[in-house]
DNA sequence: TACACTTTGTATCAAATGTTACATACAACC
DNA sequence: GGTTGTATGTAACATTTGATACAAAGTGTA
């Protein structure tokens, strides 16, 4: 596990930390739409991601669901932190949006390392302040994006995060990432499609150049 | 200062650190509607609040707002700290929503402080938590609610601060707030007041029992 | 009092989104 | 090939929200 370790955290953190992960953490693979937390989970061990992407949902009382952003190579989730160091339910979904790999650190070592190596602490508030822009930008789109904007902004995302311009989702399952019915992203998505900017076939979608 | 330091936060922060604060930060008054933080701001000093309110805004590029969480006393702006650590741009607004007293501290003791005391960093930890979580609690209302039930929530939360059931705000200022217009407002607000919800008068909203 | 200004009420219309219903197309499997 | 289930296209309609316009009421002031 250490050359994978030194390869995604390498730049990050120092040696005997790195050593140390080693140690604690264990390798774990997942599998694309494989769940991570759900919520109301205990969350007895923090997510390192080495290659993949994981999404992250939050669902209302009428289990409406919404993606709130997508995880990806060397980051690591804020929200599940808070529950690690709180002792709390998890407040929110985690879903493997594809393959993924990453490794998993016990919940006790995470207080013990902020203490202990500069590097982890400042990891620590810099996935912090990440997650809290990317809830930022996630207000923003729900707030003052109409749904064609959003619709085309997530499609970007789903091409950039799987380096991939075709795009393997149902309507239904598009419907719910943005909170809304199938029916008005088909609308959406053939409004798109008349425009040029992609193409539309059973079970996955063909986006154009990102311009 | 001490005293009111002691009062407010000598739960939180052990002796050695309340006397640093005591020496390094700065007392501070500011009344209803004063500015504290522009959108592009360096931030150089991160507040610790006393007394009042402090509400934290999101605008987008055409300049609308969008009010993302009140700040109470025993709290403090994590969006701040991190332009504080890292330097950047503020992307948020905050706005004293009652007049408020703050300590001001220099933002090279932030991480200082970090490394020395350990209930500092739990304060700092418990801030970006609270935020997190509060973030949450927007995205629920704006992605999973009707404006009328945002609404509602709103006036409920502005009672609970102020400790007021009258809220003296028109309406145009309340439409600010939601990210709508002036218009939605006074209709949602005239169908509150025929269900026996609030009393509506000129610059003010008396608030029915809170059920 | 007369005037200007702000705030609120309301009507009307437009746009965006949500809901229901149903037809069609495709894939898998017998 | 026929059946079944899933995915998509589309029409028709309801609801929510936004935009515009204007009237009415309150406030302050010359």
């Amino acid at each position: 596990m250490i050359e994978v370790l030194k390869e995604n955290y390498g730049h990050l953190f120092e040696e005997a930390l790195l050593q140390e992960i080693n140690q604690v953490g264990t390798y774990k693979e997942v599998a694309e739409g494989d769940y991570l937390i759900e919520i109301g989970d205990y969350v007895k061990s923090m997510p390192l991601l080495v290659s993949g992407a994981v999404k992250i949902l939050r669902e209302d009382e009428e289990g409406d669901e919404l993606l709130l952003y997508f995880l990806e190579r060397g980051e690591t989730c804020a929200m599940t932190m808070q529950c690690c160091m709180g002792m709390t339910k998890s407040e929110i979904r985690a879903v493997a949006e594809l393959d993924t790999t990453l490794i998993m650190i016990p919940v006790q070592k995470m207080s013990e390392w902020i203490a202990k190596y500069s590097t982890w602490r400042d990891f620590v508030f810099a996935s912090y302040h990440n997650r809290l822009n990317e809830m930022l930008e996630t207000i923003d789109r729900i707030a003052f994006k109409k749904m064609d904007e959003r619709l085309l902004a997530y499609l970007k995302e789903k091409v950039r995060i799987s380096n991939d311009n075709t795009i393997h989702s149902t309507h239904q399952q598009i419907a719910y990432d943005l909170h809304t019915s199938r029916v008005v992203i088909s609308r959406l998505l053939k409004t798109l499609e008349n425009m040029g900017k992609i193409e539309l076939h059973r079970n996955h979608i063909k986006v154009g150049k990102i311009d």
